[in-house]
DNA sequence: TGTACATCAGTGAACGCGCGTTCACTGATGTAC
DNA sequence: TGTACATCAGTGAACGCGCGTTCACTGATGTAC
């Protein structure tokens, strides 16, 4: 019984970094529920013993999203010394731009926040603030007023989400890597003040 | 002669507005090719007298709502004395979060350019560019640098789509005005400086 | 320990549906004589 | 000016396809005695 139920547990699992993969290279339309199973290894059937239906997929997967992010949130801001302009850098570097599959999913799907299914939009939304109180927490920590800290994280959020979004529209244009110099410089500098 | 075609064009013009109101809200894959026509008075089949296929109408489509938005970045920047401040308050206008079918196309499709349509998606890039080029002309003519204004701009435009998006992705909730406050008064302070 | 039974993750065929696209057609309008 | 013809925007039925979901089934595994 145990290791029925830790199967079924793993494969769940793996369903869910198929669907997070998926849903941030094809968007919440660009997933489909016999092409997220062939990909995990299973035929399209078996999704129903371990999702409800595709609304709750989307809504767990979303979750699986801001899990991975807030991983990395806490390697830079909870670990160690806790470096504010680490993760900028990191977040907004060439190589985060090129990587499709992995990391915050905000700027990929931040646009269709909107018209997600009801559960997956509240999850979202839950994210978004974790990641803006994590990052307010840092900057309290770092000596700034409560209100101040909140402002100055939503205003840190949101050039990065745009920044990284706009540089992916760009795609190979030089303008792309200039967008993200630019939002990089302008962040740094605000951390700084 | 005259008549008929200025009837077909008048017929064109507005099935790409239904197109554009509908892309803004439905996304990329939000949007039928039977909906749309419905939408715009007439049957699924006459849609392929006015378009070559459903990409050739979501590149024109993504091309009129840029022309909108270049419309009111025209109104700020070039009439009277374009004033950079009054464009962010517009932008980022609780009012303008909950207008969800005109307005700058940015914050609701950044994040979808990506996997666009080829022909849509260089549309797109070159939307973002004149949107930038269009506030970095207004910052040196105020006497910035050019390579300075570049950079500023970027910075503009990238914190103002991010936190758009980010407000429209919260809704209802609190945090939505006070996400696009932050932006605003952030922004403020940097075209001040 | 060995056997009979229950459970349930996963299979694969089938469903109804909306999609993009095609096509034979209709009928109003513009042109030629 | 009046008539015969050509054009072409728009109609609506039909197509093949991939989608989400259902369901009868299989067969490996865990439990009871």
């Amino acid at each position: 019984m145990a290791d029925k139920s830790a199967h079924k547990a793993r494969v769940r699992d793996r369903i869910l970094d198929e669907a997070a993969a998926a849903l941030r290279s094809g968007g919440t339309d660009g997933l489909s529920v016999a092409n997220l199973m062939k990909r995990a290894g299973l035929t399209h059937g078996g999704f129903y013993a371990h999702f409800e239906n595709r609304d709750d997929l989307v809504a767990h997967a979303v979750d699986r999203m801001f899990k991975d992010s807030a991983g990395m949130l806490h390697r830079f801001l909870e670990e160690g010394e806790g470096d504010l302009g680490a993760l900028v850098d990191y977040y907004l570097a060439e190589t985060t731009m090129r990587r499709v599959d992995r990391g915050c999913p905000l700027p990929w799907l931040a646009g269709e926040a909107p018209r997600m299914p009801a559960a997956a939009r509240a999850r979202f939304q839950a994210g978004i603030a974790a990641m803006e109180e994590a990052i307010a927490k840092a900057l309290i920590r770092q000596g700034r007023a409560e209100g101040e800290a909140a402002r100055l994280s939503a205003s840190v959020v949101a050039e990065m989400v745009g920044a990284m979004a706009l540089a992916r529209a760009y795609g190979d244009d030089p303008h792309a890597v200039a967008t993200l110099e630019a939002a990089r410089d302008a962040i740094r500098r605000r951390l700084a003040s």
